[in-house]
DNA sequence: CGGCTGATGATCT
DNA sequence: GATCATCAGCCGG
């Protein structure tokens, strides 16, 4: 829609203190798919790793709830998908298409199978690292994308079932730095129940992914 | 900018 | 053997 689009964004970052930050708790987190996407909005993903803090901001997320044909738990629990039926707040990664890994955040109570897909942060820490294990130099190709997430912030199968909450290398902060306006669209990269407006990212974000039509 | 396509391997039928 | 919660690179306008 907009013709002459192209907002700078929030930047790189304001002063945001490391020693500041405080790990969320599983009490903190809202038990409900939907809820939870919105509330991770906003919130940091630290990854203490061999390559440093890495840390975000997450601007874009997708809800995959209970009963939802194109969760990747509504078929029942499996080998694959276990991660998505633990606590809320457990990390549940997958691998897509031979390439990529993708980060999850589980989203219900135990047993029930729903998760949050964490599609774009805007990166705070570690930028160096991430341009590293992305191979490329531009700050907008390092996070953009649930794909350039996990490579960036080197995510991978081992991550998977981890609990975000506990004491561990990977983890989500609170963060209070001021929030855009959050919009929602239909999710991306999906054929089953395609037409759920089930996306939500900070508008007008430069790292948020997607075509420029769905980030009205 | 939007649109298209090949790559690549785990998972499940 | 089909499907995939993707991406980079290329092409045309």
């Amino acid at each position: 829609m907009a013709s002459k689009s192209r907002h700078t964004s929030s930047g790189s970052a304001r002063a945001e203190s490391p020693r500041a930050w405080r790990r969320l708790t599983r009490a903190e987190l809202p038990p409900r798919t939907h809820a939870l996407a919105r509330y991770l909005l906003g919130k940091l993903v630290v990854h203490d790793s061999v390559h440093g803090r890495l840390a975000g901001r997450i601007v874009e997320t997708e809800a995959y709830p209970p009963r939802d044909p194109a969760c990747h738990a509504y078929v029942g629990e499996t080998a694959r998908n276990r991660s998505l039926f633990a606590a809320h707040g457990t990390c549940y990664v997958y691998f897509i298409y031979g390439t990529w890994f993708m980060l999850n955040v589980a989203a219900e109570d135990v047993g029930v199978g729903a998760g949050v897909l964490i599609r774009a942060l805007e990166p705070v820490c570690g930028l160096e690292s991430m341009r590293r294990l992305r191979g490329t130099e531009r700050a907008r190709d390092l996070t953009r994308g649930p794909g350039r997430v996990a490579q960036a912030f080197a995510i991978e199968a081992r991550h998977d079932g981890l609990d975000l909450c506990a004491p561990g290398a990977l983890w989500l902060a609170h963060a209070d730095a001021a929030r855009g306006v959050i919009a929602r669209s239909v999710r991306i990269g999906i054929t089953q129940a395609a037409e759920k407006p089930w996306r939500y990212f900070e508008r007008g974000n430069v790292y948020v992914s997607g075509p420029r039509r769905l980030n009205a």
